[in-house]
DNA sequence: ATACTTAATCGTAATATTGCGATTAATTAA
DNA sequence: TTAATTAATCGCAATATTACGATTAAGTAT
């Protein structure tokens, strides 16, 4: 025990909830919000940004590139990182998806 | 270490950290999902629906009780459960606030 | 009062995450 | 080739999360 019973739920509830643990550190926020807004894409200037040592911020890119939310290419002996288009409207529409299900009508208590 | 470093990110990202956090486990998807599809509130019948022990589901709505998203009335010797509007179009804001900043002009790679 | 329900909490074990320094791999510069 | 730069990976320690059974607390019924 200690792991979670991904079996057991659906592929959707998997789904949402990964993407949702991606999201679920400062870190990866931050460098999303980066990423958002520098008009260029970036590499290591994140060592500088984030109060955290490169390989902690590597392991940080891996988790956002493992659900596809950021990509990087090779670029010399640098990696430019930037915002997947394609999994960014897809995880936008996941999340609302659940929010939006939601009618004010449906209260109680 | 193994801890996050909270205070070295803005509140903002911390916040919005959290919530994803809380976010990121498919049994707490599930429950917010029955919480929305059931007109009436629910308490116990979770633990019918879902493959976890009662004291694990427990647990869960105390966590995405910790971040608003729900509240528990007690009713008699049973609780009853229903999402927090307040909380939950907050949360919707928030992140919703973190993906329409994007926008396709960005792209580079 | 005693028994019964319901849900929270405690204690514990298993596993995951976070973070770092050191090392590695690959490209670029000299 | 050798040195320098950049980013990924490895190995490890500290902490957090997940899950469960057992217990507790609080209300209901008998």
């Amino acid at each position: 025990m200690g792991a979670t019973k991904t079996e057991e739920f659906t592929q959707e509830q998997n789904a949402l909830a990964v993407l949702a643990k991606v999201l679920g550190h400062p870190a990866r926020i931050a460098i999303l919000q980066y990423l958002i807004s520098s008009k260029s894409c970036i590499t290591g200037n994140l060592v500088e940004l984030l109060p955290l040592s490169q390989s902690t911020i590597s392991q940080h890119l891996k988790e956002l590139k493992s659900v596809g939310l950021i990509k990087g290419t090779i670029e010399g002996t640098s990696v430019c990182y930037c915002i997947n288009v394609e999994m960014w409207e897809q995880a936008n529409n996941m999340l609302n998806q659940l929010f939006e299900h939601y009618r004010i009508e449906n209260k109680c208590c």
